[in-house]
DNA sequence: TATGGACCTTCCAATCATTGGAAGGTCAAA
DNA sequence: TTTGACCTTCCAATGATTGGAAGGTCCATA
């Protein structure tokens, strides 16, 4: 299976396998004679454990860690159980700030009359008034 | 006004000043004869605009916008109230994103027994499984 | 006056995850 | 044999910021 194939059945793009492969995330791939790289079967699976993982919003080093876990068969559900949750943390504490953002942002857009004068309580606000 | 006390009254660091004026989004500072930048005390008004732009998560880029609209007296504020909507929407698409991401990692977590066994459903689904 | 330390300068590199292009080699079918 | 689709590597850009290195300047104190 060439990368191309394997792009194709992963939904990861060729690119970006190497791009994994360059930073140890996958390892590193056969070659045929001529330097083509050649992938087996499983590595569809692996592919896209990772692109499921992305999916969830983990960084790469979150899934280079659940990638080990993965792997590791005997490994605590524990471990991965708190991953998640720190990562669910993580993503709430983000969400929160970006709902203040539109929060101010909707309240400041309301009182803006948005026609063609130049007077705007968006601009007053972030020039510093009140 | 040195650029350490811009820095300091403005709360953005100097390194950032700097980096700002690089990228255009702030003129060209004049410079004392053994070339240090100095400032007056409007750059720092100028500054905190910026400053409580990014706090609202407006990009670079938009902030650019928004600064030139700010420095034209004649601009509408028609123009800036649009900025600010589609800023909202992009902010809450992101926050629909990650909160359907949360909701999928709770569900997950919560049938995870976090034990010591290695059984754990965050991985089985990352794997394909369903 | 010398020295130290706090400040300033520029330039280059790293972060994070990905995408893009250039320049070239390989494969299979027409 | 030529075309076109694929593959290879390497280098660079994105966006916003931070970090460091190597060096110059300013001011106060010993």
């Amino acid at each position: 299976m060439t990368i191309g194939e394997l792009a194709n059945e992963s939904g990861v793009n060729a690119k970006l396998i190497r791009h994994y492969e360059s930073i140890g995330l996958i390892p590193k791939a056969a070659r045929t004679e001529s330097g083509y790289r050649f992938y087996k079967e499983s590595d569809i699976q692996f592919l896209r454990f990772i692109k499921r993982a992305r999916g969830l919003g983990f960084s790469m080093k979150e899934i280079k860690k659940l990638v080990g876990l993965w792997r590791n068969k005997t490994r605590a559900s524990k471990e991965v159980k708190s991953l998640a949750q720190e990562h669910i943390l993580d993503l709430e504490s983000k969400i929160r700030e970006m709902q203040e953002m539109v929060d101010n942002l909707k309240s400041l857009a309301k009182t803006c009359h948005g026609d063609a004068r130049p007077d705007c309580p968006i601009i007053s606000r972030l020039e510093g008034e009140k």
